[in-house]
DNA sequence: AGATTGACCGTGT
DNA sequence: GACACGGCCAATC
């Protein structure tokens, strides 16, 4: 088995990406964190941008730690990404997201 | 196999 | 609150 053309932390991470319920962001490092590998921030990043499946991963519902957003490899870039999560309704304080309130809460998810 | 880069994070000033 | 430096992880050349 294993054909995948990716690695399995690509894949982990893709998971848990694509598990963040809209309306809500996540940071890299806490991607990082439930992909297994805590402090690896950086590797996530490097797989979104590699990343060409944003139907099946909205890497535009990752955010840096501090709620700005960065890098988006598709649209506007962060004008798309911005607009994305906003239509979701995430909350926004002024060009970076409101972590306050919606950060995602994998332990608690709503 | 080795070196470099990259959509980051934390701390210090 | 903003800028600067270093450290950590994985993918790519």
């Amino acid at each position: 088995m294993k054909n995948s053309t990716q690695t399995n932390f690509q894949k982990t991470v893709h998971a848990v990406v694509a598990s963040i319920p809209k309306g809500s962001v996540a940071t890299y490092g806490q991607v990082a964190e439930l992909a297994g590998r805590p402090g690896a921030a950086r590797a996530v990043g490097s797989v979104m941008s590699h990343n060409q499946d944003t139907k099946a991963t909205p890497c535009h519902r990752v955010v840096g730690s501090t709620g700005a957003l960065s890098g988006y490899a598709y649209g506007d870039g962060i004008t798309t990404k911005k607009k994305l999560l906003v239509k979701e309704g995430v909350q926004f304080r002024g060009e970076k997201v409101d972590l306050k309130t919606s950060q995602w809460h994998p332990k608690v998810s709503r």
